[in-house]
DNA sequence: GCACACAATATTGTATACAATCATGTTGTA
DNA sequence: TACAACATGATTGTATACAATATTGTGTGC
């Protein structure tokens, strides 16, 4: 198992850094859908108790980048069809006008940093991972919040990330990864330009074109994907 | 004190219950901002370890009801004066338009459910119990996106409106508790007649309302609100 | 008498121990 | 052989014990 983040078993690891490292490893796709966490692994993983393990378990499950259940165990979210709607369209409601709201506020540092993380992704797909592109991706619409000067919208929108990058897991269609690029440099563009009409709107149909881009008649908890698994795709 | 709760040390306390417990607690306004939550206090009080307790505490935290400052413990939430208009602004970007999707979605039996949370309003306020008001107002707010039949947004609204009571705790100006009676019952109506439009635009101003029924100058976090209890009001 | 340092106390943070629950493997019986 | 009841092991839930930190009280030196 592949949970090496920056100092995995290291000293002084806190139920926040813990935290941190199980959503990012679930960001980048290296932990799937439907994994258990069990705590006993986790502890001896971070050289910390159960009860540090615990907490962080507890964070992550507040955010639904994790589900709980009792007395069964921590396991990485599965969100259903109706939940993946339900984010896509929550994020449609709180990032077109946060776009507007970071166009109108956004410095020239503020653009430097936009087109580094663009630099950053494509640097990181050059190198063949795409889970950390798909990362970085992520982190670029939550520093347009950040330029909003918006923490609260910044941070349901980043719960909001983290879930979609989940929901892409599951039921993605495209196969190209970089699809979403071109929107991305259009909105900085806008963004640079303190356009805030267009930044809106460049983000409300980049939304759109996420959200279609999910494979809506995709079966995927975990019982399901089981049957597809043994009696083949015919039985889908 | 007056931490009592339906259940208040009883057995069968679990971590969600206790949460629950104070949750509600701070909504009525029975537990000011800036109130010191000791977990030995709340394992006596409700019969259960300081595990439990503590786990409690995380969660509420997590949705910025109270504020766990690191080996000093638990306080109710004082929302800084920028937070209060981001919490405002947040909502204006939900729910307005989560009232259009209710309006469309809303049957007789969910009309008939929100006017009856209008008249339990209205007995908590003939009996003089104006937390108990202020709590039932904002559930309105949330019967409205469950209508709307969307859980991530009413999760994320659910959040807001709790922060809310603590902001109204804090920087309310009107004296007048029934200023909002008017519009929801408007809501009600326009809800009731599936007209979207209206139901969106009512919510929208009604928001803009509450937004600007905050007294904005007001200095509020303990250190302040110390000076001005230690030095008279003439120093603020 | 005042300021600073130090000690005592109280409270939180973390780890460990025990209890409860669930999953699984085994055995007995029809 | 098939099924059910039970026993075993593993895993989570809760409580307690210990360590670390902050707060408060006291004393000493100037």
């Amino acid at each position: 198992m592949t949970l090496n983040a920056p100092n995995t078993g290291k000293a002084n690891m806190t139920a926040e850094s813990i935290a941190s490292a199980l959503s990012l490893a679930i960001h980048e796709h290296r932990l799937a859908p439907g994994t258990k966490l069990g705590e006993d692994d986790l502890s001896d993983i971070y050289g910390v108790s159960r009860t540090t393990v615990r907490t962080a378990l507890l964070s992550l499950s507040h955010q639904q980048i994790i589900e709980i259940k009792r007395n069964r165990g921590a396991f990485v979210a599965q969100p259903s069809l109706i939940e993946a709607h339900e984010v896509f369209e929550a994020r449609e409601l709180l990032e077109p006008r946060t776009a507007r709201s970071a166009a109108l506020h956004a410095t020239p540092d503020d653009v430097a940093l936009l087109k580094d993380h663009i630099t950053q992704e494509h640097a990181a797909l050059d190198a063949g991972d795409r889970g950390r592109a798909l990362y970085l991706s992520g982190k670029f619409h939550l520093e347009i919040a950040r330029i909003a000067k918006q923490q609260t919208v910044a941070d349901m929108i980043n719960v909001l990330i983290a879930r979609s990058s989940l929901i892409i897991a599951l039921y993605w269609r495209r196969e190209s990864a970089l699809c979403e690029s071109q929107a991305h440099h259009a909105l900085i563009k806008a963004i640079g330009e303190n356009d805030g009409t267009r930044s809106e709107e460049l983000m409300q149909s980049h939304l759109v074109d996420l959200h279609s881009a999910l494979n809506l008649h995709e079966l995927p908890p975990v019982e399901q994907n089981l049957r597809a698994m043994l009696l083949g795709d015919a039985q889908r």
